[in-house]
RNA sequence: GGGCGCAUAGCUCAGUUGGCUAGAGCGCUUCCCUUACAAGGAAGAUGUCGGGGGUUCGAGUCCCUCUGCGCCCA
């Protein structure tokens, strides 16, 4: 056992308990103890080429204290960690580091030395490289970032399990994906299709419905005169994108807009390119918008894809997925008109056609400048096109009604934390409006693990693809050759091949709970830990991370994934605003770490409620800083009264010794507010409301240091004989026992270096307190108390020392508070060094008339 | 346009199913170098609970409405 240390201090205690921790092992999983003794989390694993911020820190922390909690209420914890390396963003930053594209095509190079290693100077030109040398740098530079990650979740005490580490871009998570992918086609979950797909003419990607946002941009209303056939003059429609006339297929109305109604069933012809479109009816057609007839193009926006879908309209494509308008004009248009504008981007035929419309006098007045809201990738920065394309989907209920409610159904089986959050689920899930798209046409990611057939002509047979068996995955199909075919038969006619795409990293990231948990490939941890207790994560992931996860674990399992959601709030910086790094008020965990100590600020990160967005307070780590330091000055102060009279040999009573030592009632009645205190906090983290407890616990914490330790100290010193002093040095362990646990999960170096004084292992594997079962009244101690404070408040009032002497305290107390009185009168007298106390009967509320003694004069 | 949330002391926030004179911390003021703690301690001042209406014996809390702010989705 440690000692006391003469001048305790935080400073430096960090890194010994990080090493100590790890040493022991002490956050292992026991993998050994039935389901219900287990309580396994589902963490998020970072971005590890980004970087780690508050917002990390903020909500890890508040996981991290309900882990702590539940391993001390006896429960198994199983809370790995693991690294989200697959994806857009870490091929981003591989080519910005290493000064390399990825082709395909490029052959593969034994030992490839890249250009450079960090901050290619800006004129260089990327040089491309192959896929598997791509993939081998996106290795390397992950490495690094992930020990830096790692770093800083080892000093924010994160208390993960690492040995149930795992990366989305690893092998068993690659295993898993692909497994549950392969499933899902064989279920019928998951299918390709040749369908208008958003696209992204940069990343030159496909990009799904959950990766959408709006911008505000501007563009304008062009109106525009397209001829009746019937001879009887022109509608007037208003587009924003004129350039699509060459993909025009019909124009829409409401079926209950007066204006038009004879007009449906009647054709028209495009301007320009003279074909012949109808015009139909539909109930997305806004009346109130422009003219209130649009022109229907494949594809101008996605309710163009409405439309084409449910009127069973032909295709007319134009746009080609480099965002320029293709070569080849679609049938019946007019080829010389559409000559002009071939080829060129979007923009520019816009200009080209205005100016021939301007001319053929097909465009009615001038444009009218709008703002108006425009798809983009969330990474994006050109507006998405909608290109025709062969992707996979899994069903998601974007498209059948019984999914849907199935769906909805999952997030009722959810316990939200807060509550109101299920709202964003089900106004997601019922606003889908089509499948979930999981090819990407990246690099860095999980290979769809699928081959085609090749005619004798070469063409590919997608209705029936080949899939490797379970047992060899995972697969790289660009590599591995499926079964029944040789490597010479790639790419060739009567052969097969590969699917070129990637998968969403969404498609990995939603099996965390499977891959984490060992899905297949360890049973026996898996039933243990899954469906897993609980998933934190941000609210802005609740449509892509939360639905996708539920969406897998539905299919697979026929259940929820977890039955807890804590969905985290935004760090707000000291102006209310959301912190970001362009505004330039981001503050990085390690500075604040070693400015107020890792307990400060999780002290910060524990004070939020969950689900609450919360300013960034500096402020508040410095409190977190005091309390950190009071505990370990207390515990120096309790410990150092000495050893408990007659039990010398422990460092606290068990709760039978405790009710026969503890004798005075001024003591029972400070052990009876712990006991409350205990069933409290305990209730609160059952509803996972952490910061309520810590609330709390803080709270008793100081009213135990300023008010009872003071009352109590120089009867714990042996003022009044040995077995007063027994019953105050037995309840002052008692106390700084229970205080030092119920503060562990918030401020675990603190505790654990103060525990370590005195007691056997750690801290964070000691049991959560339970009550003593001391019949005794909490509010006993109260009178005496607030009798103190008075008595400290005449000592201030006349600018004298807390120490200087009391002459006279004349009591005027309600007859109902005398015993409560006459209990503390002892402790009293010594802590206020009071000289005489009276009390006589008073009216309602409890008076104290205090005279001082004389100073001494000098 | 639809959904959700927030509004309480100068600041940041508690206030759980309605229930005594509405709480905490920071900040501010005054005092005290007390042998656990001066990066400390003791004490003090501070409120139209966003506005209006309603239910009730009783409303910060429940209902309606208005205003302002924020988020999500169209």
């Amino acid at each position: 056992m440690a000692t006391v240390p003469d001048k305790p201090t935080l400073d430096g205690i960090e890194a010994r308990w990080i090493d100590q921790w790890r040493a022991d092992d002490t956050y292992r999983f026991d993998a050994s103890v039935p389901r219900e003794q287990v309580f396994s989390i589902d963490t998020p694993p970072p971005t590890v080429s980004g970087s780690l911020h508050m917002g990390h820190m903020f909500s890890y922390t508040h996981t991290d204290i309900v882990a702590r909690h539940q391993r001390m209420r006896g429960k198994a914890v199983f809370y790995p960690i693991g690294w989200d390396d697959n994806g857009l963003p870490t091929e981003r930053r591989v080519q910005n580091y290493y000064g390399v594209r990825c082709d395909p095509n490029e052959p593969y190079i034994e030992n490839f030395e890249p250009p450079f290693r960090g901050e290619p100077p800006k004129k260089h030109r990327a040089i491309p490289v192959s896929r598997p040398n791509f993939l081998e740098l996106c290795d390397e530079l992950v490495a690094i970032d992930e020990k830096v990650f790692e770093n800083v979740l080892r000093r924010l005490g994160l208390s993960f399990d690492w040995n149930h580490h795992y990366a989305t871009i690893d092998e068993r998570s690659r295993r898993a994906c692909q497994r549950a992918f392969l499933r899902n086609v064989a279920r019928g979950e998951a299918y390709s299709q040749d369908a208008p797909t958003l696209w992204d003419i940069d990343f030159r990607t496909a990009v799904a419905q959950a990766e959408l946002e709006d911008r505000e941009r501007p563009g304008a209303y062009h109106k525009i005169g397209f001829p009746r056939s019937d001879g009887a003059g022109a509608i007037e429609i208003d587009t924003t994108r004129p350039e699509l006339i060459a993909a025009c297929v019909a124009l829409v109305a409401h079926p209950d807009d007066e204006r038009y109604q004879s007009l449906f069933g009647s054709s028209v012809r495009t301007p320009l390119y003279g074909v012949e479109v109808p015009v139909v009816a539909h109930e997305l057609a806004e009346p109130e918008k422009g003219t209130g007839i649009a022109m229907i193009c494949t594809f101008g926006d996605t309710t163009d894809v409405t439309w084409w879908r449910e009127l069973n309209l032909p295709m007319r494509a134009i746009v080609g997925r480099d965002g320029r308008i293709v070569a080849d004009p679609p049938d019946g248009v007019d080829p010389a008109a559409y000559e002009s504008i071939a080829g060129l981007t979007t923009k520019q035929a816009q200009r080209a056609v205005v100016e021939q419309l301007t001319e053929s006098g097909d465009l009615i007045g001038e444009p009218r400048p709008i703002q108006h809201p425009v798809k983009f990738y969330e990474r994006g920065e050109r507006p998405l096109e909608i290109v025709t394309s062969r992707q996979w989907y899994i069903r998601n209920g974007g498209r059948e009604a019984d999914l849907r409610s199935a769906l909805i159904n999952r997030g009722t089986e959810l316990t939200w934390h807060p509550d109101y959050m299920r709202h964003r689920y089900d106004n997601w899930v019922e606003g889908l409006n089509g499948d979930w798209l999981i090819s990407r046409q990246r690099f860095f990611g999980v290979p769809v693990p699928v081959w085609y057939r090749l005619d004798d002509a070469g063409e590919p047979l997608y209705d029936d693809p080949i899939t490797p068996d379970e047992s060899a995955l995972p697969v790289d199909p660009s590599v591995d050759v499926p079964d029944g075919f040789e490597a010479s038969q790639r790419d060739q006619p009567g052969g097969f091949v590969a699917d070129p795409d990637i998968f969403d990293t969404w498609a990995t990231s939603s099996l965390t709970p499977q891959i984490a948990g060992g899905w297949e490939e360890d049973p026996e941890l898996f039933k243990r830990v899954f469906p897993m207790d609980l998933r934190p994560q941000g609210h802005d992931i609740i449509r892509t991370w939360l639905f996708s996860s539920v969406v897998r674990s539905h299919f697979e399992f026929d259940s929820v994934p977890w039955t807890n959601a804590a969905l985290s709030g935004w760090i707000l910086d000291p102006d209310r605003k959301k912190m970001s790094k362009s505004k330039g008020n981001v503050v990085t965990p390690m500075d604040l770490f070693d400015s107020y100590g890792t307990d400060a600020v999780r002290y910060w990160a524990g004070s939020a409620r969950p689900g609450v967005d919360t300013a960034f307070s500096e402020d508040q780590m410095k409190v977190g800083r005091k309390l950190a330091n009071k505990i370990l000055n207390v515990s120096k102060f309790v410990l150092g009264l000495g050893e408990i009279p007659g039990h010398e040999s422990g460092a606290e009573l068990d709760d039978s010794a405790l009710a026969d030592t503890v004798t005075e009632p001024i003591d029972r009645s400070m052990l009876a507010k712990l006991d409350a205190l205990t069933t409290e906090t305990t209730a609160d983290f059952d509803d996972l409301d952490y910061a309520r407890a810590l609330e709390r616990t803080e709270h008793l914490f100081w009213w135990f240091c300023d008010n009872y330790v003071e009352l109590v100290k120089s009867r714990a010193y042996e003022a009044h004989g040995i077995d007063a002093a027994a019953s105050a040095r037995a309840a002052l362990r008692r106390g700084l026992s229970t205080l030092q646990r119920l503060l562990a999960p918030f401020l675990p170096y603190a505790t654990e270096e103060a525990w370590s004084w005195w007691q056997q292992g750690s801290v964070h594997r000691a049991s959560w307190p339970a009550a003593s079962g001391l019949d005794a009244d909490a509010t006993l101690i109260d009178p005496t108390i607030e009798l103190l404070t008075l008595v400290r408040r005449a000592k201030t009032e006349a600018k004298q020392s807390q120490r200087s002497e009391v002459a006279t305290v004349q009591v005027s107390a309600p007859l109902t508070l005398h015993d409560a009185i006459d209990v503390g009168r002892r402790d009293l007298l010594d802590a206020g060094s009071i000289l005489d106390l009276v009390v006589a009967d008073g009216s309602d509320e409890l008076r104290a008339d205090v005279t001082l003694a004389e100073p001494a004069s000098s």
